[in-house]
DNA sequence: ACTGGCACTCTGTCGACTGGAGTGCCAACC
DNA sequence: GGTTGGCACTCCAGTCGACAGAGTGCCAGT
């Protein structure tokens, strides 16, 4: 039996209505709330319909209903409108992302208004690597045996290491030895260095090639191997709105979650699709967040990607809003960095 | 009255049973559990005088007891003997830290470890720019009107800025404006730079002084004025042991304040007296952790303190174990940073 | 100064009861 | 056939009283 206009109708009303108060919806209130021109009758046979195909579901007998992870899907993929952001919000983010004076600033600029304006957990990427180029690599002698590796990245982000040297090397090499990795490196995006970084040493002359050796595999595990990833994360505090009602008793599992920047990446990570990603519930595979959803995003400047971020909050969550915003956010910071 | 030799063994013991099983102590079961040689009855009785004193309560008539700030405080100052670590303990934090490549990854590894070792909240601060030397400043020429200015103090930190120039500056000029820069800054204490950035800009050439200015405020601001603290943050799952028994039923008001930088540093900054610190309850001043325990202590190699680190907990904690990790791990992470 | 005994108080729990909300079903209606 | 009103049923949440258990304070005795 397929679902006609109606029906749909009576699970976004019970899905609003359950976002909005936190409790099952019984079909007298429904009507009451909604101009949905039946009676409380029809509802429940509708209602009887949409608990048979697992879109809502009842806590007990007698009680209201309450929307299935299968619920919200349906929702967000066929009912929900496109919730446009108020002026304020739009006002917020800009105030809040200008005079943003470095990378660092912006990520947490950013990951602190995403918790702000969507009342939820809020996770910032940092731009990966991955999908950076090199802008410049720097060599700065500490002392005659180590040298530091400064790694600036087109995206703004700038990593560096330290690097114990085999043997002392003068002044002079270090510079010669920033000019050749430089020359070969500049420009090129991560993904594709590794190969140059073994044509450098191949290229070195015998002397300095044990330096180089050494200097090269700091590089490529700073680069590439270690391939860090970094994010940042606010709104912890938002996950106690609504009691402890949403999550099933313990905020535990979900905080432990969150420790894990393996699980996070997770979350936001994969930024194939450009487009905003909804997991909800089961459909995130970790077992820590079965009651959580997950709204995330890619962003980047212009039409490329190089990071991801979004937010996490209880499965019970305004949908059309939170996208919106992460939508929003997302495009606001891709600009920024556009403007680098 | 003061308290005899008795009472205070008789609060030393409330404490360590509440701490235990997190629930009132009545008379009886402390002369079971502990061999104090006297009935229940005078234990009663002490127990009469030590609430009068304040240091015990009951949370109502006919319940045991529980101890107050103050009974902690007491605990904590006279009565608690030093437990050393177990050798496990110690093996666990030298594996932990082991192997940390650079500074990112020795406070990351020191704050998990932290969190993990206490079961508590564990926050480590980034030395403290204000206590660094300036090892080295290096200008990576992004474009001929941008430089970024790479801050490398001997701690380890590493700090960047995009500077925006007002008139092209070519690369020869750059090495001038590096060497310059280094020759009056290089080695010395943070705090202390000002006046010399306001020197660089006076000895100038009228022709790059423009350009040296706009690098001198970006400098000061850097150095001195966001005077950026860093930290790093782990374990708040542990906030959920023991139920939502400790405090007083909502995580909500502590984690909001663990998100507020500004609040950690307060709890964990202050590093003057070197030695351990412990804050119980009320005795922190924020209001949003008046439930809540704080043990820090200040790190840097050999005798100086560049940062400190500490865990929170409920006021309800194993001071004793806990002030002894604190330390220890206080103490690896000196030991680390004196290496480098 | 300590102890045993005793009466008292308060909590937490259990069962019983009740009001309310919500459903499912059925017969009637358009 | 879809819709509706009515009705019996179920289950939850809250209230009440009773009760066992734990702990105390006090007092008289040692």
């Amino acid at each position: 039996m397929s679902l006609d206009d109606r029906k749909l109708e009576v699970l976004r009303a019970i899905v609003e209505d359950y976002v909005e108060t936190q409790e099952p919806v019984g079909s007298k209130s429904l009507v009451e709330r909604h101009q949905l021109g039946v009676s409380p009758a029809t509802v429940r046979n509708d209602m009887a319909v949409l608990e048979e195909e697992g879109y809502i579901r009842q806590p007990h007998t007698s009680a209201g209903r309450v929307p299935t992870d299968a619920g919200y899907r349906l929702f967000v993929d066929r009912l929900s409108r496109v919730k446009p952001l108020s002026p304020a919000e739009r006002r917020a983010i800009e105030r809040f992302l200008i005079g943003a004076v470095d990378l660092d600033d912006v990520v947490h600029r950013t990951v602190r208004l995403l918790a702000q304006l969507t009342r939820q957990v809020a996770v910032v990427q940092y731009p990966s690597l991955a999908r950076s180029s090199v802008r410049h690599l720097e060599l700065v002698p500490i002392s005659t045996t180590r040298i530091m590796l400064v790694m600036i990245a087109d995206t703004g982000r700038v990593e560096q290491r330290l690097v114990e040297l085999p043997q002392p090397v003068p002044a002079d090499d270090v510079t010669d030895l920033r000019r050749r990795v430089n020359e070969k490196l500049a420009g090129q995006k991560l993904a594709d260095t590794p190969p140059l970084v073994q044509g450098l040493v191949d290229d070195c002359a015998p002397g300095s090639r044990a330096t180089m050796a050494c200097l090269a595999s700091v590089l490529l595990e700073t680069l590439v191997e270690r391939s860090e990833e970094r994010l940042a994360l606010a709104g912890t505090a938002n996950l106690t709105r609504g009691g402890v009602l949403d999550f099933q008793g313990t905020l535990r599992p979900v905080l432990e979650a969150l420790e894990e920047e393996v699980i996070l990446l997770k979350l936001i990570g994969d930024l194939e699709p450009s487009t905003t990603r909804v997991r909800i519930g089961d459909e995130n595979q970790i077992d820590n967040l079965r009651s959580a959803s997950v709204v995330s995003t890619g962003y980047g400047p212009g039409a490329t990607i190089v990071g991801g971020l979004g937010v996490l909050g209880p499965t019970r969550m305004d949908y059309p809003g939170t996208i919106a915003t992460v939508r929003a956010v997302a495009r606001y910071v891709g600009d920024l960095l556009a403007q680098n």
